[in-house]
DNA sequence: CACCCTCGAGTTCA
DNA sequence: CTCGAGGGTG
């Protein structure tokens, strides 16, 4: 990665400017180039501002750099020759000034309000990740539909745009101008995108690494040559495409006095508008707008990558009048990129806790989304394939859905040759059992050698202390690696998770873990060479010996005890862990029956069988059609649990388990199928919690819901009678309002999981 | 047998 | 959170 100059630091003089601007001149007109001509992204939104203002810092700076052609002059792209006629635009497209936070929103509306003399009501509105597009209706016929071009003249898309849902030929009302021009975004719904591009992948086709580019090239399709089933095909994917308007061109005098009652018009009109848009007071409340939306950019039906705030009283306009490239009467606030460019440095093999073999991406750090990344899953062979990256690619990354890290694509273009394929190992990275896959024909390829593969027994363990298992403190990844594979002893005090709840003190406190770096993943090396050495379970002390408590420094010199001495003790965490340990012994069967790793036993299912059969003797003396009777488990589970107990290592941690003190059943239950149907004030009620309720836990929500009688579902559906949702909530909260279930808050599902619905009303 | 609803598994970072 | 796949229902 080059570091560019800082400009505080280094100031330019007229010659190393002039260079730097040549050199950022002819860099932005290649990425122009790539993304209007052949429609192609090759850094991100946020790379492309910052080159471009930092020309504009320079042109500043050095007036005589600014030339005619200077990117900072005009506007997009070059219009397209090629493939559409060319359109003039009445009224030139102009773009707007980014600002980048809000204390440089803040400023902006300072000086507006500063040349306007007082101040002003603003218009919020989504800031599109889309097409611009303008539509030219004369005497209230749709005449002609252009794209942006170059901001003077556009490309003619006038035959694509009619197949286009919601765009009206003729304008409803009547009184319209002679001429008017409609500007405003084409997208794909981010729902309908995803469809394409699953139809896309199905077919063998490419997929588009973003809706903007789907949409870009949806519009640019060409009718011909295409046979029927193809036109058939464009026409179905260009009626997914939406539009929402947000401005007007070439009319001098609309009969209203703010943006906002010109949308009501072009609404009036029978034109879409979105239903986001909302007028501010105050720049504070602006920005208020700007910053919830930046929380919430994915309740969205499209994509946003900002907010545009305009001054809403149209007569402000001119006088605040326009630069050659935007208007000072409104501006793009952006919010950092969900899609970013980084270096796939590696793709490396782990191997999860069921034995599967994983492939991830490991890359250049980088800022995605409010936190950097260096990894992302790739989940299999085929996945890597797929998306056709090569390790030493240049990839886009993006967080889907705000969170989980993926990698979309390679950008082909900065390929230099010295890429090369991925291939997937033929052997285990962790234990060098050769891979293979469960059943024939199976994706996913597995070590067999569950019992003693490393990664599989760490994770094992790791997965006994998770909190959908038994929910053990301090047994997390660190511990689990820490007891499974020391440095020191040569033997691991875990073996195998048979001997997890017999740990003693005496088996803690020797081991010694290797000092990995936190960015590279290597062992930290001591000055001398050597590997870095810690040890988690125990703290050493330098005391005094007994007889020289309470003595002064003199008076212990006279006694002649000069040294201390190193004294061992174990540390909280091994405290910690050992209590822990002993309550866990008597939780839940249900949580005991996770920790046991069989397959396509999670939470839910191991609840069932637990209510029912009460014991694990009774669910091991189950016949596979018994078990298959309780309800939520099916013959593939039944066969999961028959066939985890015919295995001799499998018998021995439930032997070892059960001598070390575990409660293998729960108590007072009365045997199989005899536990009555759950009663309470939400039985037969299905209730989803989601984002922070107050006063509960993640957890502990679902847990009263269960206490109650309820359901407690991880998704929202048709069946779903209420969802609990809190500061945070996602899609969940949106799939709830989208098929009409009741949605209540904290204080309402803590009323609900004691009183009962009843009690809501 | 074709759906829809769920669950389980893998996964990232502060 | 998303994916794939199991379970159950019409």
């Amino acid at each position: 990665m080059t570091v560019a100059p800082n400009p505080e630091l280094e100031a330019p003089t007229l010659e190393t400017a002039k260079a730097e601007a040549d050199e950022l001149t002819t860099r932005i007109l290649e990425l122009r180039d790539a993304y209007y001509e052949r429609n192609e992204v090759l850094v991100d939104d946020a790379e492309y501002d910052r080159m471009l203002r930092r020309l504009e810092e320079l042109e500043h700076a050095f007036p005589e750099l600014q030339g005619q052609d200077s990117p900072t002059q005009t506007v997009g792209g070059r219009a397209q020759t090629t493939l559409f006629a060319p359109v003039p635009h009445a009224e030139r497209m102009l773009s707007l000034d980014n600002v980048f936070s809000v204390e440089e929103f803040l400023a902006w509306a300072e000086r507006a309000e500063r040349l306007a003399g007082r101040s002003i009501g603003y218009l919020c509105e989504l800031k599109i990740d889309g097409l611009a597009l303008s539509l030219r209706y004369e005497r209230g016929r749709l005449t002609s539909a252009a794209t942006r071009g170059d901001g003077v003249v556009g490309e003619d898309v006038t035959a694509n745009v009619r197949y286009l849902t919601g765009i009206p030929d003729r304008l409803a009302g009547t009184g319209h101008p002679e001429l008017v021009e409609v500007r405003g975004e084409v997208f794909f719904p981010l729902e309908a995108f995803r469809e394409l591009n699953e139809r896309q992948a199905a077919a063998g086709e490419r997929v588009f690494a973003n809706p903007r580019n789907a949409a870009s090239g949806s519009l640019r399709q060409k009718e011909e040559g295409k046979t029927d089933a193809a036109l058939e095909l464009m026409h179905a994917r260009l009626s997914r495409l939406r539009m929402l308007v947000h401005g007007v061109g070439a009319w001098p005098s609309p009969p209203v006095a703010t943006q906002s009652e010109l949308y009501g018009v072009l609404a009036a009109w029978g034109l879409p508008t979105s239903t986001h848009v909302e007028v501010a007071k105050t720049a504070t409340r602006a920005a208020d707008y700007i910053t919830h939306y930046g929380d919430n950019r994915n309740s969205v039906e499209h994509e946003i990558d900002g907010v545009v705030v305009k001054v809403d009283e149209l007569a402000l306009h001119d006088e605040l009048g326009a630069t050659s490239r935007a208007p000072r009467w409104a501006i793009a606030f952006k919010y950092p990129p969900e899609q970013v460019n980084t270096r796939l440095l590696d793709i490396v093999v782990s191997v999860g806790r069921t034995g599967r073999a994983t492939p991830f991406a490991v890359m250049e750090p980088v800022h995605v989304a409010g936190s950097t990344v260096r990894q992302a899953t790739l989940h299999n062979q085929d996945v890597v394939r797929a998306k056709g990256v090569l390790i030493g690619d240049t990839v886009v990354l993006r967080k889907a859905g705000d969170v989980i890290p993926e990698v979309l694509g390679p950008v082909v273009e900065l390929r230099d040759g010295t890429e090369r394929e991925f291939v997937m190992p033929a052997a285990c990275p962790e234990c060098g059992t050769p891979l293979a896959p469960s059943k024939e024909g199976d994706v996913d390829l597995r070590c067999p050698n569950a019992k003693s593969c490393p990664a599989q027994v760490r994770g094992r363990v790791e997965h006994i202390g998770s909190r959908g298992a038994l929910d053990i403190e301090v047994l997390g990844e660190v511990s689990a690696a820490a007891l499974t594979q020391p440095e020191v002893p040569a033997v691991p005090p875990l073996v195998t998770e048979a001997g997890l709840f017999s740990l003693t003190l005496d088996d803690l406190l020797p081991i010694e873990v290797v000092v990995r770096d936190a960015e590279t993943g290597l062992p930290k090396e001591e000055d001398d060479g050597t590997v870095k050495l810690r040890t988690p379970f125990q703290r050493v002390t330098q005391e005094y010996p007994p007889e020289a408590e309470g003595l002064d420094p003199a008076a212990r010199r006279r006694a002649g005890i000069t040294k201390s001495h190193r004294v061992v003790h174990p540390s909280a965490a091994a405290l910690k862990l050992l209590d822990e340990l002993e309550k866990a012994k008597t939780k839940p069967l249900w949580r005991l029956l996770v920790s046991l790793n069989i397959r396509h036993v999670g939470p839910v299912a191991a609840r069932a069988l637990a209510d029912w059969f009460g014991s694990l003797d009774a669910i091991r003396a189950a016949s596979r059609d018994e078990l298959a009777a309780v309800d939520g488990v099916g013959g593939i589970i039944a066969d999961a649990v028959i066939e985890w107990f015919l295995v001799d290592w499998h018998l021995d941690i439930v032997r070892r388990w059960a001598d070390a003190g575990v409660q293998f059943a729960t108590p007072g239950h009365p045997g199989p199928g005899q536990a009555g149907d759950a009663e309470g004030v939400l039985a037969g009620l299905t209730v989803v919690a989601t984002g922070s309720l107050e006063g509960f836990t993640r957890d502990g929500a679902q847990e009263a819901i269960i206490r109650a009688g309820g359901k407690a579902a991880s998704s929202v559906s048709k069946k779903t009678d209420f969802v609990a949702a809190g500061p945070g909530a996602g899609s969940k909260l949106q799939k709830a309002e989208e098929l009409g279930v009741r949605v209540i808050d904290a204080a309402q599902f803590a009323l609900l999981v004691t009183e009962g619905p009843a009690a809501l009303d």
